[in-house]
DNA sequence: GATTGACCTTCCCGTGACTGGAAGGATTAC
DNA sequence: GTAATCCTTCCAGTCACGGGAAGGTCAATC
């Protein structure tokens, strides 16, 4: 298979494939041509990765649930705190932007939104946070 | 003021307050000795960058605003839209870290953790998205 | 006056995970 | 034979800084 074949079947652009091999994700064949030659492992590991990054693994988590996934020996335990930590991260996010949020949302309450200057948003930026 | 007084009143590092002078967004007086020299509106402007910046306002966003603050024939409905479209981003990335913890942790609560190598987790990166 | 130490300056490189584009070679279709 | 579509590598840019080097300046002390 070329790359444009498995761009299309695992989803990704093809960038994204030439780069998971320079950063060693992949090792793909290459033909006579110069061409990278994949094999249905190769698309397989692609696809995987593809729903790994989709789910917000960074591309190191990505390595090492690859590496996990490729181990015959490995213990479900490994995989597991991999996968909460990486859930944890999330809800760590998720309490971030929802506390910005709540103090960007009293202000907007607090803004007319006319045609006039005067603006509860600007003064509670200039003057400090959330001073009511 | 030099940089360090300033980095220490407004609360950012002084390699972010010599970054924000770069790409414009503070135009600080320069000494005989080529030291920055701050006025008392340059430590406003950095309060406020690093406000705005906190609420995860980009800079791009932050440089209208800080316009905005500047421009006394502004309109508070400008501004307003602004932090709407902002906490409409927020909410788009909640939404979306949310729909990545849900499928995540379906898959978390079915593996069992301990040292047998079969693992619902990679078996679901492996083979589709939520196949149950 | 010399020296130390803390400050300041600019410059360049690295981050994460790609994306865009240029320059040039290979293959395929007609 | 040639045009279109592939493929390759390489370079640069993204965003918002942070680290660190090389070198100039200032204030205090000896």
């Amino acid at each position: 298979m070329n790359i444009k074949d498995v761009a299309e079947r695992s989803g990704l652009p093809a960038k994204t494939i030439r780069y998971y091999e320079e950063i060693g994700l992949i090792h793909p064949l290459r033909g006579a041509n110069g061409y990278r030659a994949f094999r249905e492992s190769d698309l397989h590991k692609l696809a995987f990765l593809g729903r790994a990054r989709g789910l917000g693994f960074t591309i190191e988590e990505c390595r090492r649930l690859l590496a996990l996934y490729e181990d015959r020996a490995r213990a479900s335990a490994d995989v597991k705190a991999l996968a909460e930590a990486h859930l944890a991260d999330m809800e760590r996010k998720i309490v971030e932007l929802r506390a910005m949020q709540a103090v960007l949302r009293d202000l907007v309450d607090h803004c007319a939104g006319d045609q006039r200057p005067d603006c509860p948003i600007l003064t509670g930026l200039a003057d400090g946070p959330a001073c009511h």
